[in-house]
RNA sequence: UCCGUAGUAGCUCAAUUGGCAGAGCGGGCGGCUGUUAACCGCUAGGUUCUUGGUUCAAGUCCAAGCUACGGAGCCA
């Protein structure tokens, strides 16, 4: 047997004989001509049965090759610019082949099919073309992230999911049976990151997150992926700039190795390649003042009642999607209101009812994909938050803790890996970021 | 949880005023030496979401329920 090669390197075998290894995604006869497009996880490729190259045997499996059949198949690589396929301009002549299986009807056939008809097939549908451009993306925008932080001195910690208490006082978590105790899934690993700074200086920790809450939107998982970095001796101002070089170099990665996938999806590149540094930074007062001088000039009597906003309130999706499209970058919001922010943050210096967070809004109406904030590193006043929320002492004593032994000032943040690819990609839905989406009413497959 | 829309063949959809349940794709059979969602001919394929009601007659009208989709809230 010829050389088994990865199809995507398909262009460095020309004139060769080798071997490819997948599955049939297309297939279309021209009678003693058979064009079978082949995927093989890495790309596509055209092979192409001529009825005289091969054993009669070997020809009529070709012929009635269907969709999703598992073959193996060995012939000489030629250049030809009609050959379709991932990269595509080259194809193979066939001269064996073998059947694995013949493949049972698949559902999935190439014309268009609804939401849930999909989602019920996820297991199969992730090997279409579309799915298969987004998860690459995907999994390039991970290790970004990653590979920056890495290099900038930061260490992974791992955080647990299983916890014990909640991690901030609002969302709803799933709970589990602890062999007659109740725990928690966790909805953020940042109480943790926060005790292993003090060990390491400069940590994040990635994994899966977990929100019981019964939201029904294009932005919102029941399971999702965060990847959180915390900082000591670090300002909020200075978490900016963090942020700011992350999602840019994140960007920048995917520009430079997604050339493919990106026009498999049909994003719009140009809309990427103007995300560079620096990012409009305003603050929460600024972002009402703004948001109400847009209220006032709006006819429609909804979108009135959606965009209509009083200082100390909390944005809704409506309202950052407003103040997202007044900047064509991501425009950090910081500063805001006390009352809506979770009980760590630190209150601004003299005027406590707004405090040190910051979130960072993407463009393109894809909302809030970054939160953070300095962390409150007094004992006193962290502690009479904790009463005041109502949250029970007991659990937070370890969290206590870290403001007993030397505690410093210190920020940190979550980034939703989800709407991240959701903005970087330019999809309608999270539901595709993730290869199985945990969803209200959805978990299976 | 609230508001709105929808549910017909394996899939995507059509069916006029309440009057014989239809097409394309996919499947099967046959044809075709350059296809790009190939094309041509033939063919099989139905609990019209469920339950109840109105009517000579219901995919179509009424009621309740189920499911999905879109939006809101909450958040990353």
């Amino acid at each position: 047997m010829a050389k088994v090669i990865q199809i995507k390197d398909i262009a460095a075998y020309e004139g060769e004989e080798v071997t490819v290894r997948g599955w049939v995604y297309n297939r279309t006869g021209k009678g003693r001509l058979q064009f079978i497009l082949l995927r093989d996880g890495s790309g596509q490729a055209q092979c192409v049965a001529f009825k005289k190259e091969m054993t009669p045997e070997d020809f009529e499996i070709a012929r009635g090759l269907t969709q999703e059949s598992s073959v193996v198949i060995s012939g000489v690589v030629r250049a030809d610019a009609r050959a379709p396929g991932i990269p595509g301009g080259f194809e193979v002549g066939i001269q064996r082949l073998q059947l694995l299986q013949q493949a049972d009807e698949y559902p999935i056939s190439p014309k268009e099919h609804g939401t849930e008809f999909l989602m019920n097939h996820r297991h199969l549908w992730v090997r279409s073309n579309r799915q298969w451009a987004i998860l690459r993306i995907r999994a390039t925008i991970i290790k970004a992230m990653r590979d920056w932080l890495d290099d900038q001195g930061f260490l992974l910690v791992d955080t647990p999911i299983i916890t014990p208490a909640a991690g901030e006082e609002t969302t709803t978590l799933f709970d589990v049976d602890y062999f007659g105790e109740t725990a928690f899934l966790a909805q953020t690993g940042q109480l943790y990151n926060e005790a292993n700074i003090m060990a390491f200086g400069k940590v994040y920790c990635f994994g899966p997150t977990f929100r019981a809450e019964k939201s029904k939107t294009r932005r919102h998982l029941i399971e999702f992926w965060m990847l959180e970095p915390e900082i000591a001796f670090c300002s909020m101002e200075a978490l900016m700039d963090i942020e700011e070089g992350l999602v840019c170099n994140v960007v920048e990665q995917v520009l430079a190795k997604h050339g493919q996938e990106l026009e498999i999806i049909g994003r719009d590149l140009s809309k990427l390649a103007a995300i560079t540094g620096p990012f409009a930074r305003i603050s929460y007062d600024d972002a009402v003042t703004r948001l109400k001088a847009y209220h006032a000039e709006i006819d429609d009597p909804q979108r009135k009642t959606e965009l209509a906003i009083e200082w100390g309130e909390d944005f809704g999706s409506p309202h950052e999607t407003a103040l997202a499209e007044m900047f064509d970058k991501p425009v950090f919001v910081y500063h805001y209101p006390t009352a809506v922010k979770a009980f760590y943050m630190t209150p601004v210096a003299g005027r406590p009812e707004v405090c040190r967070s910051v979130d960072l809004l993407a463009p393109e109406g894809y909302g809030e994909i970054i939160g953070g904030s300095e962390r409150i590193h007094d004992l006193d006043l962290l502690a009479a938050n904790i009463d005041e929320m109502g949250l029970g002492r007991e659990a937070y004593e370890w969290y206590l803790d870290l403001r007993k032994f030397g505690t410093v000032p210190h920020a940190g943040f979550g980034i939703g890996i989800e709407r991240t690819v959701a903005w970087i990609c330019g999809l309608s839905h999270v539901r595709e970021t993730i290869p199985y989406a945990r969803l209200l009413n959805r978990k299976y497959p």
